[in-house]
RNA sequence: GGGGGCGUGGUGUAGCGGUUUAACAUGCGGCCCUGUCAAGGCCGAGAUCGCGGGUUCAAAUCCCGUCGCUCCCGCCA
């Protein structure tokens, strides 16, 4: 070994040993006749101080010793005198005395300061990602990642889950986003697919009696970035058999309370048990099926005093099937007009068509540019309703779509909750949202859509309405929300073969594209397939959340940039030529970049 | 596929028509200094202002294009 100790752990009762330190210089300080290194190693740093007087080699060393120089120090355990004591550093009563220093390696000049935070541009990061992640940032947040995935498998392991792997490459399934596709070399002109989920191979386990499993699972989804997507993610994807909704729910409540309080102790879990909102209920209150409920400003639904009142704007929405709600923004009466103007700006962006607004003043002074409209008890109603009071600003939104109206108030409220300084990232507010509608309407292509998967089940009493009303249908489905993310979704699943033909009848997916797609899992059913469902929380999501990083680049090891690049390595990268060959593939460019 | 923002020494920023031989911090190189811990002091090197074109007497600065990064919309069963 190259070291006895780590540099995080040597303390005053180490006083006196003899050791053997290695890592790299985080920083160096040259006063002449004393010189210390701060030596660092993923466990911490210890001051390192060194005479350059008592020997001609430490002399000549010193002279040679840079930023991130990767250094062997044997020496001796010192307390330090009680004036230079840091308390702020964990080794800060002691330090080693240097009497041997090995350079093993030496550095180049940084791209970036590794000792100290500072922005540099994520592209550099990115490119020099090995020297990223030594940073006490990253590694943090590598740590945190390793202890979550850790408590996922001891927990998941005492109650009885087995791991199993599920291939990589696997079949296409062209539903959903859009596939990776991996080219056979044996079979001209087919494809692996890169699984999106390995949703189907979970079922089958369950079919085949593992009753309990989980895996760490990678899914590869070929879509457009955001922050908190890559095209490559990993979830803890689980299945188990003879399972109701709440047993599942139950569990993963348990899981994800103990986890959060063991690897984020200082964090407060802000309501046990979780609530359990249906999603009609999470739209209505929130305007959105994952909310953050770390605060209030719910939104409020005034559309029967406005459906008759004097303004028309309201009126019009509400006579073309809308809807007009809004939120009560405590405190903010302050705001200019230019400041509502700067909102009214941002929900247009968002699809509303405007912003109305009613300011209440710390002096009782209502101001409204609808005001006018009214008469005094439509007023007073719809304050009453606001329960607004002095010092408030009411904001509302009125449309003939209802999913606008939800939708821009949602952004909204999230948006001045951060404002207000209501979105306390040491609070972790979990909820679940359950009874989501099980198809939507595609107005595109004239049919009904599954809202989250064709695998879903309904829920029981909704069983009839298959028949007579899809669009009332629940989903035996429910998501797992923590502070605005949707952390995860699952579902108990359909295990007959006659209901699953069924639901791919309503989605007017043809017998023979769905024996062709699903064959496996459609002859499954019919071999004793147990009651069963599922869940798969985002692992990267939950890790971003909980080290308060923007985004899921920040907990990955070597991520790729908004474009699906790997800035690192550049990959994707050409093929050559005889790779092509192989594969059977010719490239044939886009229009625009043949002239090239 | 569409829209917004950014691009200035290694890094982070300022400058936003002439007052700039492009400034500041940090980093880098050298010298001084025996108790620092974001050490300090002095000196020095380092940028054709992403690239191409245009407007102008004059462009880092204005315009157009292009490339790169980034955020958002579409997309993400």
């Amino acid at each position: 070994m190259y070291k006895t100790h780590s540099c995080g752990e040597l303390r005053k009762s180490d006083v006196g040993k003899t050791i053997t330190l290695a890592g790299w210089v985080h920083r160096y300080r040259d006063h002449g006749g004393v010189y210390f290194v701060d030596l660092r190693d993923r466990f911490g740093l210890t001051q390192v101080v060194i005479n350059p007087e008592e020997s001609k080699d430490l002399a000549q060393i010193v002279s040679e010793i840079r930023n991130e120089f990767v250094l062997q120090i044997e020496g001796q355990v010192n307390a330090r005198p009680p004036e230079a004591v840091n308390p702020n550093m964990d080794t800060g009563e002691i330090e080693v005395h240097a009497a041997k220093i090995t350079v093993l390696n030496t550095c180049k000049p940084l791209p970036f300061s590794i000792n100290k935070e500072e922005n540099t541009d994520e592209s550099i990061r990115l490119k020099y990602r090995f020297l990223d992640l030594r940073r006490e940032r990253m590694q943090k947040n590598i740590i945190l990642r390793h202890k979550i995935i850790k408590y996922m498998r001891d927990y998941l392991d005492e109650k009885g889950f087995l791991e199993i792997e599920t291939p990589i490459m696997f079949k296409t399934t062209p539903e959903g986003a859009r596939d990776y596709l991996v080219p056979s070399r044996i079979y001209p002109g087919q494809f692996y697919a890169l699984p999106q989920s390995p949703q189907q191979l979970k079922q089958l386990l369950q079919v085949a009696g593992m009753e309990k499993y989980f895996q760490i699972a990678r899914c590869f989804r070929d879509e457009d970035q955001r922050g908190d997507r890559q095209p490559e993610f990993t979830q803890l994807d689980m299945e188990m058999s003879f399972v109701e909704r709440d047993d599942i729910l139950d569990l993963l409540e348990d899981l994800f309370t103990k986890m959060s309080k063991a690897v984020t102790p200082h964090k407060r879990i802000l309501y046990e048990p979780w609530p359990k909102l249906t999603y009609q209920e999470a739209m209505d209150r929130f305007g959105k099926d994952a909310p953050d409920m770390r605060f209030g400003m719910e939104l409020v639904d005034i559309s029967d005093i406005a459906k008759n009142c004097g303004f028309s704007v309201f009126v019009n929405a509400i006579a073309d099937g809308g809807s007009v709600r809004g939120i009560n923004a405590k405190g903010l009466a302050n705001y200019t007009r230019r400041q509502i103007d700067e909102l009214t700006e941002q929900v247009r962006l968002w699809g509303a068509k405007g912003l109305a607004y009613i300011k209440i003043s710390e002096t009782g002074e209502e101001s409204s540019t609808f005001r006018k409209f009214l008469n005094d008890d439509d007023w007073a109603g719809i304050l009453k309703k606001m329960d607004a009071e002095k010092g408030d600003l009411l904001l509302f939104v009125a449309d003939s779509n209802l999913s606008v109206v939800y939708d821009s108030l949602a952004r909204l409220r999230v948006m001045l909750g951060e404002r207000l300084g209501l979105r306390d990232n040491d609070v972790l507010a979990f909820c679940w949202i359950v009874d989501f509608p099980l198809f939507e309407w595609s107005e595109d292509e004239k049919r009904w859509d599954a809202t989250h998967h064709p695998f879903t089940r309904p829920k029981k009493e909704d069983m009839a309405l298959l028949e007579t009303d899809p669009g009332k249908v629940r989903g035996d489905q429910y998501d797992m929300v923590l502070n605005n993310y949707e952390l995860a979704s699952g579902s108990i699943r359909i295990h007959e073969r006659a209901l699953q033909e069924k639901v791919f009848d309503l989605i007017g997916l043809p017998r023979e594209v769905a024996r062709e797609r699903f064959h496996q899992i459609m002859d499954a059913f019919e071999y004793g397939a147990p009651p069963h469902g599922g869940i798969a929380p985002g692992v990267d999501r939950y890790v971003m959340i909980l080290a308060e990083e923007p985004n899921i680049r920040e907990v990955i090891a070597f991520p790729k940039n908004n474009a699906a690049r790997d800035m690192m390595s550049g990959a994707p990268s050409e093929a050559m030529e005889n790779q092509l060959r192989d594969l059977h593939l010719r490239v044939v460019m886009p229009e625009a970049k043949k002239e090239e």
